[in-house]
DNA sequence: CGTGTTTGACCGGCGC
DNA sequence: GCGCCGGTCAAACACG
């Protein structure tokens, strides 16, 4: 069913709720908006049938996200992956996440419980109850302190239920026999919000679909996918937002620990050169990009990058990400499209914060 | 045939 | 203890 999403909207929300006190009174939105056409269109995959890759669009191409052009990447940084470059200061992008966070638990708080508070902001003192959930920063790969759980452990379920066998398990059917007298950890978390008409953005790694539920106070089930890298234990689970139906949650758990795969149909080669395919082309600030923008809250300018008409991709962004993207290639279609005075295409923070209290209530 | 999706059932955590 | 609910499994199915 969200296989054939017509995307054509996807707008990459971040939080936008920057205390004041903390960034010098942020007051813009975090928002970044991706409008971009469905992936059949032929600027997607590389021209490639895409079917199942073509239907979620390129996410991280659509953020520009090249991992072997610009590392670490917004995701890779999420995930510290280790076959990156050393993962940024925990402090750096901490503040982001930790906008994430609080925004998020606004987003979401009533569908959810796993999204956690103050993962960065007191990691010791979240006295948030998850085990790990609470240590949900991806953004602080070295700092065990805040994860003591899951990130050090092997991002599989798979093999935390395969590990002990409980025959008592399979009266009924041949379940995963999850260990008992221990709670389940959960790998740090991530989310973010899209606005996007397409549930899943394809974010450079493959993902399996293997659930869907419907969620609570919502007409939108919530997709739950598994990287199928082998080994890779990392999940997303993606929803919409009820209030905001043009809003796509996505909650990344885990961490990658391995390289891109290697996408069949283009995807990669998108990623590895967007030239190409005109797909939009700025690039996630990286840690010291952000950290630096974040103490220049002050001139939150959001940016809207689009596509071709090809693509009709339109991206911005605001909040910390305020300022110019760097461009990864000067004649990719965002340029193009920027040039097309598509800029002036901002969504504006109020909108977010709509969203946020229609959601908190 | 390989890979991914769909979907109903099951499991475990949690609140009451 | 019970019921709700989120998360997961896995067989069946779809598709290229």
């Amino acid at each position: 069913m969200e296989k054939k999403q017509e995307n054509h909207m996807a707008n990459i929300i971040f939080p936008d709720e920057i205390p004041p006190s903390a960034f010098g009174g942020g007051s813009g939105g975090s928002i970044f908006d991706m409008a971009g056409t469905s992936c059949e269109t032929s600027g997607c995959g590389g021209g490639g049938g895409a079917d199942k890759w073509g239907s979620s669009l390129g996410f991280m191409d659509l953020l520009g996200i090249h991992q072997d052009f610009v590392a670490p990447s917004l995701f890779d940084s999420f995930n510290h992956s280790p076959i990156l470059p050393p993962p940024p200061p925990s402090s750096e992008l901490a503040a982001v996440f930790n906008h994430h966070d609080d925004m998020l638990l606004n987003e979401l708080d009533t569908n959810t419980k796993h999204f956690h508070q103050g993962s960065l902001l007191s990691p010791a003192a979240s006295a948030v109850p998850e085990s790990s959930e609470v240590l949900n920063n991806p953004a602080t790969p070295n700092s065990s302190s805040i994860s003591s759980s899951s990130n050090e452990q092997p991002a599989n379920d798979e093999q935390n239920k395969t590990g002990d066998h409980d025959d008592e398990d399979k009266t009924k059917k041949p379940l995963k026999p999850k260990k008992k007298n221990q709670k389940r950890q959960r790998e740090p978390r991530f989310a973010f919000m899209t606005k996007s008409e397409i549930d899943h953005l394809d974010d450079g790694y493959r993902w399996r679909k293997y659930g869907q539920k419907a969620v609570k106070n919502s007409p939108y089930p919530r997709s739950y996918y598994r990287c199928t890298t082998a080994g890779c234990g990392v999940k997303k689970r993606v929803e919409r937002s009820s209030d905001d139906p043009t809003t796509v949650v996505t909650t990344y758990e885990g961490q990658h620990m391995h390289p891109y795969p290697i996408m069949p149909r283009g995807t990669m080669a998108f990623a590895t050169d967007s030239s190409s395919f005109g797909a939009p082309s700025f690039v996630v600030p990286q840690p010291h990009y952000l950290h630096q923008h974040l103490q220049n809250q002050q001139q939150l300018q959001p940016y809207i990058y689009t596509s071709p008409p090809s693509l009709n991709i339109t991206t911005s962004f605001s909040g910390f990400f305020q300022d110019k993207p760097s461009f990864i290639n000067p004649n990719s279609s965002a340029l193009a499209l920027k040039d097309h005075g598509l800029l002036q295409d901002i969504v504006s923070t109020p909108m977010r914060r709509e969203t946020n209290e229609e959601e908190d209530q």
